[in-house]
DNA sequence: CTATTGATTGAT
DNA sequence: TCAATCAATAGG
């Protein structure tokens, strides 16, 4: 399980490090297991980041521990998750874009109601619903037994670095990282 | 209190 | 390209 000093470094390089690393989640009975192959990067200074102008009750996880995870509920019915980044009191995370389904792949079918390998966690929203979570995962610490970023062997990356999606603000930035000729992850 | 917006997705 | 759908936020 990677600990807190991992997540204690700063964001952009956070963002990076996640990618190859595997997230797991373990609830109702279920072991979730994904490869990280896509990240976003969201700074204090930056103005696509929710905390571009202060803490408010949305965004305060982001000032929590490293480590922590920050959940938040977006468009009337989507779910995005964070690993928040930097030191408490920061107020920065990076965005997991998407995962390459590992285990537990047939309750992911069943959760995201699609059979395609590629439509279970090729999108921000779509990994919070494969793994089920949601604004009870808010403020939980990724340091928990059934919730962790793990690291398994030592495979060199290509990294890819480009813009952000679906942001109207902050657009210059390149602060979206994702491993290069994966089929996992959003878009190109 | 009210109006607008949004780090998205899936269908057309 | 566009509607779905609503909590959080910004503005008064």
């Amino acid at each position: 399980m990677l600990k807190k000093p991992f997540y204690n470094k700063p964001t952009i390089e956070v963002a990076k490090n996640l990618l190859g690393k595997y997230l797991v989640h373990e609830i109702d009975g279920t072991k979730y297991v994904g490869k990280i192959v896509e990240t976003e990067a969201y700074l204090e200074d930056d103005p696509a980041s929710h905390t571009f102008n202060g803490k408010t009750h949305r965004n305060k996880a982001m000032y929590d521990e490293p480590g922590t995870a920050y959940v938040y509920f977006t468009y009337g019915m989507y779910h995005c998750f964070n690993v928040v980044t930097g030191k408490k009191g920061k107020g920065e995370a990076v965005l997991i874009r998407a995962l390459e389904p590992i285990e537990g792949i047939e309750e992911m079918k069943i959760n995201r109601n699609k059979d395609r390998l590629k439509d279970l966690c090729s999108g921000p929203a779509k990994l919070c619903k494969a793994f089920k979570i949601d604004k009870n995962q808010n403020h939980v610490s990724l340091l928990s037994k059934n919730f962790f970023i793990e690291k398994r062997g030592n495979i060199k990356l290509e990294i890819i670095e480009t813009t952000r999606i679906g942001i109207t603000k902050g657009k210059e930035k390149n602060y979206r990282f994702y491993i290069k000729d994966n089929k996992f992850i959003s878009r190109n």
